[in-house]
DNA sequence: TTAAATTATGTTAGCGATAACATGATGGTT
DNA sequence: AACCATCATGTTATCGCTAACATAATTTAA
């Protein structure tokens, strides 16, 4: 193993004391030009480089986030990494990336490394399975900043960064209103996950806006994926002649592919016999027979602003407790017929 | 900000010495055992939590694992992350990622983050545009242990966990030629990308082993995006009508469901008219309007074998130098018209 | 019973860097 | 020439922890 060349080596080598190559490297004033110089060159020859470890010991300080994420396969996650990443990485952060697995006892264990770690603050999104919110006290606590993205808990006094789903629901619902659609279903997700039930708020919301009376046979619990939204479709098709959709809002877009498979397969044509219309800008939606109308989920932009305010709240800059809501976007695609 | 609780002061508030309330933390022999369980519920009560910077620091050894991705988008890094993340975890290593987004600059800048950071090792995986590659030869003369992952540098005598993308390029090749297929084109990638380059030697090896001559006009230049497959396939059904492809090879799914476009567009059936293959595995490939044969590339295994590779050089169980392929694995759906 | 072996605990030094203070060198001012 | 400001450099202590050695307490063996 060869021998790593320390501060201590480079002054040995020049003659003078360790605060001084210190100083020429970390370009404080007060020291002279020449010396400088001569510190520089020294240091490039030896192959010197620094030890953060040692650093960070002294300064209390490591310039690393903690990110926590659930899930790194889903799409949505990778991308909001690579907005945490940009922004960590123009204000000079590193960060540690954990995954959970959607596990919550592996949450507390990761949580647990990264403040061992030092981390100057985290960026959590809480996994599926956490139901116990007692980890996220201590690291309030513990004065260490905290932003959760995403999936957030409400009451903590925690900052959060997520989505407008219920907003966004009701804008794309308020899409096909306004082109004419009267009867129109919700095809919604799990009932016991946040962002199924904002959708179907804020689907809710768009529908008793009009003033027309929510037909709640028209509400079928479906689920986040393609089964359950091909099933869920066959039930309305399954409604009496003229109690059937015209229109469908799925809770996602894996549920409205299924959905679209159940109306082509029972001969119908989409948007000229049912609508429909997804959520969250799956990569395939473009690709589909008829292309899906859906919201584009700006992942990036959460990663971006999530971690723009943890470096505020580290940096001091900032300490209110704020919730970022990122808006959805409206995609027009083929499918609503509009 | 709350002042943390260290060894020390567990220590001081048992009247005992710092030694001996670190040994008790560590599970060392040489400590009595009401000691140890009086150290123990201290350190809880007092909400201790290791400083592992400092630890870091004498033991001269920080656990972490340095994790290069050149992309974090593409579904494929994800996957591969997640393999490493798995070992990683079991093995009791945490990683830090570092993002390039394909930057040579960058990723200088990164790795000598990590070296700085003083990480036990790394894995990486070098951007596109990466010429130079004296930083690697760095890292080796410093005897940190290094692995290349999914993409790699040969000649530098540095382990790598890989591909067989000519042997699955021949393998999806071949499987066309035993179903009878004698016309067989090929899309190829960018002429100066590793890949695309043993993707297009291993449809030769294929071709070449049946004894007919190759025909190089079904050798169209692509790229890895769907337009150019499109412009490709296009050009290949421009062929004087005897000269046609019977079935095509695409150098990636991407390319793949753009030359299943053009196939369309010109009125022809898939498989009937003309039969094609991609290579990867796409999420988008089950659900083509006629699933895409394929390769599945198993990246999870990359990114385990990577890091059980990696762990081994660190803790000094191999010191080997290895080339470790993952091969791919032939999924036969319908576009195959096998 | 007393020396030797074993076990429990303490002391000192140091990992590699920097803050805070101390000192030495230079130069300008009256 | 004497004095003070300014700049360049050095010294010491410390961040929180553990290795290595030293010592004290206890047990075992003869």
């Amino acid at each position: 193993m060869p021998k790593r060349v320390t501060a201590k080596e480079i002054a040995q080598a020049l003659g003078i004391s360790t605060m001084t190559v210190s100083r020429a490297l970390n370009n404080r004033p007060n020291v002279d030009e020449k010396t400088r110089q001569k510190v520089l060159e020294t240091a490039r020859k030896m192959g010197y480089i620094p030890n953060l470890i040692a650093k960070s010991l002294v300064l209390r300080k490591t310039s690393t986030i903690g990110v926590v994420v659930p899930e790194i396969t889903h799409s949505f996650f990778p991308e909001v990494v690579r907005g945490i990443e940009e922004v960590s990485y123009q204000a000079g952060y590193h960060i540690i990336l954990a995954h959970t697995n959607e596990n919550a006892q592996r949450e507390i264990s990761v949580i647990h490394t990264l403040i061992s770690k030092q981390v100057d603050g985290l960026l959590v999104s809480i996994s599926q399975s956490v139901e116990n919110f007692e980890i996220y006290q201590q690291v309030v606590q513990r004065g260490l900043p905290l932003v959760f993205y995403d999936r957030c808990v409400k009451g903590l006094g925690v900052n959060c960064v997520r989505l407008d789903d219920r907003e966004s629901a009701a804008k794309i619902t308020r899409h096909l209103i306004e082109h004419g659609y009267e009867r129109i279903a919700h095809i919604s997700g799990p009932q016991n996950v946040l962002i199924s039930e904002m959708r179907l708020k804020g689907f809710k919301d768009a529908v008793e806006a009009t003033g027309i009376e929510l037909d709640e046979r028209l509400i079928v619990p479906g689920g986040f994926h393609e089964e359950s939204g091909y099933r869920a479709m066959q039930q309305l098709l399954a409604l009496p002649a003229g109690k059937r959709p015209r229109a469908v809002v799925a809770v996602n877009d894996p549920a409205a592919f299924g959905a679209m498979k159940a109306i082509l397969e029972a001969g119908l044509r989409i948007p000229q016999d049912v609508a429909i219309v997804g959520f969250s800008d799956d990569i395939r939606a473009e690709l589909m027979v008829s292309p899906l109308t859906t919201i584009r989920q700006n992942a990036y932009e959460i990663g971006r602003r999530a971690a723009l305010k943890l470096i505020d709240l580290i940096e001091e800059k900032s300490n209110s407790v704020e919730e970022i809501v990122i808006h959805g976007e409206l995609v027009v695609r083929h499918s609503c017929g509009c």
